[in-house]
DNA sequence: CCTATCTAGTTAAACTTTCAAGAAAAGGTC
DNA sequence: GACCTTTTCTTGAAAGTTTAACTAGATAGG
């Protein structure tokens, strides 16, 4: 027989192994990164900055909760505390959905929109810095590759898989 | 003049949006995984089970706090209140550091060992599943030698930078 | 229509992380 | 040694996240 629980283990390769730690420290390291660049020059953590971000980019600058918390990858809990914040802050308000009553639409405010664009430029360029300005052409076109593969894997279309926004 | 201030923003180009999105999906999406796999098999998070991992590693299965925080890229109060947690769990144990009396010692216990033993295949089958199954040998090279370049340029050598755990 | 089930979103409590402050020992410098 | 600075680690409170439970409205089947 040959279940998942009884097989001999796959381990890891020395490669893979490296690949591995090195994703942990970079990842690890980047998120840290921002989190603080934001949090001095937008008073926010990177997760609340990328909300605002899906916003300004949506039609009317608005989204339904789900569909921000799917756009995000985070559950629709952790969104309602964001937006809670958001809100305290001025930068996003609620607003009923007209065509189910059970809705609610995150509107980007004004307020909100111009911290977007004051932070803006500083945040692309912690992103360049830390990132696009160290890889080769190649090595982005890789990067995104690799990235989109492993994003699709780990939200196969059409199952029933525990994806945040769902739970 | 051409301070970072006044300069115009050098955004980022379609490629380069389309790869950091990518990535924020992929790292963000896989984080989750990660966390819920080993929250279910293991009763901790996937920040934990790294630092068991750490010390499962370190020769006699104990390593110095700041140490540690350092492998984990962590700030050194988040590893003590982590610690402070698989403490209670039974998996780690503090110790006195001879040479230095300011200085604490983690340990893996006998019993931290054995969880690590029962979890590792299951993890390990996790992040094989997640990422190296579906990579070809070529893209786990070129994921390694990025995530590297991105770890360095984050972590320079030799420079007061705003590391993790030296706050 | 009536009821069961599902979906959208929120909430309270437990847990984790960050931030600011502080205690204690080590390492200069005079 | 006395003094000042740095290093190591911890702590309590605030902020953010997860989990489970819950309300209200939508949907489907009889």
């Amino acid at each position: 027989m040959t279940t998942a629980s009884t097989s001999a283990p796959r381990w890891l390769t020395d490669e893979e192994q490296h690949a591995w730690r090195a994703y942990l420290h970079a990842t690890t390291l980047l998120e840290d990164h921002l989190d603080r660049q934001l949090q001095r020059d937008a008073g926010m953590p990177h997760t609340y900055y990328g909300l605002l971000v899906q916003l300004s980019q949506a039609p009317r600058r608005r989204m339904r909760m789900t569909e921000l918390a799917r756009n995000a990858k985070i559950t629709r809990s952790r969104l309602s505390h964001a937006i809670a914040r958001l809100e305290k802050n001025g930068w996003v308000r609620r607003e009923d959905c007209p065509s189910d009553k059970r809705g609610q639409n995150a509107v980007l405010t004004d307020d909100g929109y111009e911290m977007l664009r004051r932070s803006a430029p500083g945040h692309v360029e912690a992103v360049r810095q830390a990132m696009f300005d160290r890889l080769t052409p190649e090595q982005v076109s890789s990067l995104g590759e690799i990235m989109r593969v492993l994003a699709t894997g780990l939200e196969p279309e059409g199952t029933d898989a525990d994806l945040p926004w769902l739970r």
